[in-house]
RNA sequence: GUGGGUGUAGCUCAGGUGGUAGAGCAACAGGUUGUGGCCCUGUCGGUCGCGGGUUCAAGUCCCGUCACUCACCCCA
């Protein structure tokens, strides 16, 4: 038997509505709030997540996709959009159209981890950028817009965890502080703490080892006290902005991101209701990455966020409505029947009713059985009998009440009927 | 890559100290000669993850292996 690959789902029909909704519910949303919608392929050259990601990363060096192609091009399955949405930009000449571009997307993305309770293989994110704004408005309308998406879908209890990590060139400045604070207390950190400390010292901040936050807690300074006048205006200003529109938040100073892109704003929502991956989305400036791709400068915030994660959020607090169902099953008996039955189907399929009909020739008793499981809310019995008083008879299954209707007549009645 | 947990019917799971498998739900049929939900009855359905070993005998004990799952790591 074929299995599906580790770290995949098949999400079968009767969980297909909860996506429906979800996405439905998140294209309407970012519509309203003037977004665009953009679609680009699976899979991309290496070479753009490599630049765009950084190589050092782990998303880059160790979970990526890769392979070549018979023209010997290394080619990766995307594992996130932000480089793939920034490249589409600047390829299509986006920011001619309009000096601030707003974009969002819904898609699939690939990462080789070793799966566990919110982590796939396979795995949708949304997300959504705004390019061409430095400025803290963009910022703090991107966090304001998925908190409230959120909201919208029916979730509170959420924590908005915000930080700056400083433009570029601060983050410099303050990463050899950082590593000269540290350095004499390097042997008192777990092992995987001092290999952090080489390849990328801010990472220690994620540590989950007490010992370890203790030291940090005692003599890693802080970034915050290392920003420039710049990036602290610009991090109240962000701070105000959420405020005035009573989005409640925290700083946090621990808080560092994997992707090297990020610049001066970030943030990530995490929910209590998840496993040990509890962040719903993460997000923030990148200001550098279209200069990274080979772009013109320009300055860009976005936010991307978890499907799989959501939904298990909106399960865990029941807050998917049930789907309704319009359904008019058509029970039909015996031979002479078939082909009338048939016709009224497909002609109350053309005036937009959803029909269904039995294709197994089952008893009456079996055909009603199956109307109830499938939830119809009107059954029509088409019979030897029915045909031979030229009629078709009409159940109410919520209230049991059936009618007779002229068969010739059928489609309009039910119009009226059914309604 | 490293650890822990779990693998018995479509699903959820029972099966002390070894004696070749069971329940509930689901599916299907019947209880009405043409009427669903509730109830009753019956039927279908399993190489007990896979391979090897111990034994007269293994779902049960031992070894191996695979899969799933949770956690580390990292992130959405």
């Amino acid at each position: 038997m074929y299995r599906r690959l580790k770290g995949t789902k098949d999400i079968l029909p009767d969980e297909i509505y909860q996506w429906q909704y979800i996405e439905r519910t998140i294209r309407d949303h970012l519509e309203r709030n003037n977004y665009q919608e953009i679609r680009t392929p699976v899979f991309e050259v290496t070479e753009l997540f490599a630049r765009g990601i950084g190589s050092d990363t782990d998303v880059v060096s160790k979970e990526m996709y890769t392979f070549t192609d018979k023209g010997d091009t290394s080619l990766t399955l995307r594992p996130e959009l932000t480089a793939p949405v920034m490249r589409a930009y600047i390829q299509n000449n986006l920011g001619q159209i309009n000096p601030v571009t707003k974009l969002y997307y819904i898609g699939t993305l690939f990462r080789q981890e070793r799966p566990q309770k919110g982590r796939l293989r396979q795995f949708n994110q949304f997300g959504f950028e705004i390019i061409g704004s430095e400025h803290p408005e963009a910022d703090a309308e991107v966090i304001q817009t998925v908190y409230a998406i959120y909201h919208n879908l029916g979730i509170n209890d959420l924590k908005v965890r915000l930080n700056s990590i400083g433009s570029r060139s601060s983050r410099q400045h303050y990463l050899k502080i950082l590593q000269m604070a540290l350095e004499k207390h390097l042997g008192n950190f777990c092992a995987s703490c001092q290999q952090r400390f080489e390849k990328n010292i801010l990472r220690l901040f994620d540590c989950k080892v007490d010992s370890c936050q203790a030291l940090l807690d005692h003599y890693a300074p802080s970034i915050l006290d290392h920003l420039s006048n710049e990036d602290v205006q610009h991090f109240e200003e962000v701070q105000a902005l959420l405020n005035a529109a009573y989005v409640p938040f925290e700083i946090d100073k621990k808080l560092v991101r994997g992707l090297d892109y990020y610049t001066r704003t970030t943030f990530e929502i995490t929910s209590s209701l998840l496993g040990s991956q509890d962040a719903v989305c993460g997000g923030g400036r990148y200001d550098h990455l279209a200069e990274d791709l080979d772009g013109s400068p320009i300055p860009a915030v976005g936010v991307a966020s978890g499907m799989e994660r959501l939904l298990m959020i909106l399960n865990e607090i029941n807050a998917i409505p049930q789907k309704e169902t319009k359904l008019i099953y058509t029970a039909v008996l015996g031979e002479n029947a078939r082909q009338v039955a048939f016709n009224l189907v497909s002609l109350l399929r053309s005036r937009g009713y959803q029909v269904d009909m039995d294709f197994m020739r089952r008893s009456l008793k079996a055909q009603m059985r199956d109307a109830g499981k499938k939830q119809a809310k009107w059954v029509i019995i088409i019979g030897t009998d029915e045909i031979q008083k030229d009629k078709i008879v009409l159940k109410n299954m919520a209230s049991g009440e059936q009618k007779e209707v002229q068969l010739s007549l059928a489609a309009d009645q039910i119009e009226t009927i059914v309604k």
